[in-house]
DNA sequence: CGATATCTTGAGGGCGATCAAACGAAGTGG
DNA sequence: CCACTTCGTTTGATCGCCCTCAAGATATCG
């Protein structure tokens, strides 16, 4: 892959930002969006490369408009987890702990709307419609990660790997309710990490949905299921 | 056990509060703290106890004043999942979603300062230090189940143990340093639940420790440790 | 002291990891 | 255009960690 620089884009307005209804800044009047726009920039990234390392000093906070980031935690000896996978309006930084806790990386290309830190966080002081949008972002988050933590700690690998195409599928039908196909954002090696198993299991785990009639395949991206339902059934849905 | 009913209590004041400093009204003003107060009573449960089941309408948000508290989730099937072990000064509650998303459990005899929901979320609108500490510790709330979600997908029984135990014990050393022995407030069973193993495994590897020299053990439940560094070892802190 | 959880220990098996190799797609250079 | 590399994926063979099932030991409490 040949490296590029991430490129500084021009700035669109937030009033026709795609994701404007859902991001951290939802809930922002007018007025309050023009101070965001102040100190906001956006910048791009190629799938691949690496948006913050760990340690980093997170000299910002951003809203993912296009494509997707993971967040990896690592061990000393070289085992990794993802911890998150963030999607566009999806929320990334940590106010109060300028310390990067955990690598981010573009999964796809990658554009992020990015606001200097110490102005944001001076915003959040001064704007509640920031903060208690912030707030509820967090919970849905960890909400998420318990749920997440179900998957980690009792799952099979089966179940794993067809809650994972679930979700993906989830998030993959925008308004498209028929639609039950998707472009996997994540490799084998992804899917692995965010699933605490090998590549070779997830392989195994695919081709054995595949067998069974709950997918089908296009490519080693492309994926669609015949059945919703029975895929959901497999993925064992918490009570 | 004996069943007996939870118990209300008197309502002592915020001000001599053991955890006054840590909890959710911690920036809380004086006068803001009365307003908390008007609506705070404290309830008390036994060890093993049910505090709320999932699906369950929660119209409350609660501290915890004294003891500690297991949110578990549940698959169709039975197997459970410790998704949070609450200490004093934690918060329980979902602002924005009062149906349960887990079980909450008395994990030893328990004390929680309870605020009714709809006058809690009123003045979370009216409280700016209120929603800021809440936004803190959520964010906390999420680093802890990240740092979890790593050991749940990677790392091995005996590391699950030793990171649980270490945890413990920073958790237990309240502020006495030399002190390297705590009792633990888990059983067997909620120790396998919080580390997604089984009964049988977490005995074999506390057994294990033991034969290794890096605990020592005081009937079931008490703990000590000869070495606190070598047992953060074995629990292969991440990076 | 008996009744009942809770915890420990043992034997055996299965699921997912590990090691290894083949396959396919995309890009490079002769 | 075709060897050749490179990278991601698939498939196979084997191993070992942890689960399962079972029994025994210990703790707790009436």
């Amino acid at each position: 892959m040949s490296v590029r620089q991430p490129s500084l884009l021009a700035l669109p307005e937030c009033a026709n930002c795609p994701i404007r209804h859902r991001a951290v800044c939802a809930r922002c009047e007018d007025d309050e969006l023009k101070r965001l726009e102040e100190i906001k920039y956006y910048r791009s990234w190629q799938a691949g490369q690496t948006v913050v390392f760990v340690g980093d000093e997170m000299d910002f906070a951003a809203t993912i408009v296009k494509g997707c980031a993971t967040l990896t935690k690592y061990l000393e000896d070289g085992r990794t987890q993802m911890v998150g996978l963030m999607m566009p309006s999806d929320f990334i930084g940590r106010p109060g702990k300028p310390q990067a806790q955990f690598e981010v990386v573009a999964a796809t290309d990658l554009m992020l709307c990015m606001y200097r830190r110490t102005p944001f966080e001076k915003l959040m002081q001064e704007i509640p419609h920031l903060s208690q949008r912030m707030l509820e972002m967090s919970l849905d988050e960890l909400d998420a990660a318990r749920e997440w933590m179900v998957l980690l700690g009792r799952k099979t690998a089966r179940e794993k790997v067809a809650s994972l195409l679930t979700s993906l599928f989830r998030r993959a039908r925008l308004d498209a309710e028929t639609e039950i196909r998707a472009d996997l954002p994540l490799t084998r090696e992804a899917m692995a990490s965010y699933l605490g198993l090998t590549i070779e299991t997830v392989s195994r785990q695919i081709t054995g949905l595949r067998k069974d009639g709950l997918i089908t395949l296009n490519g080693s991206r492309g994926i669609a299921t015949p059945d919703f339902a029975a895929l959901c059934r497999v993925a064992e849905k918490a009570a």
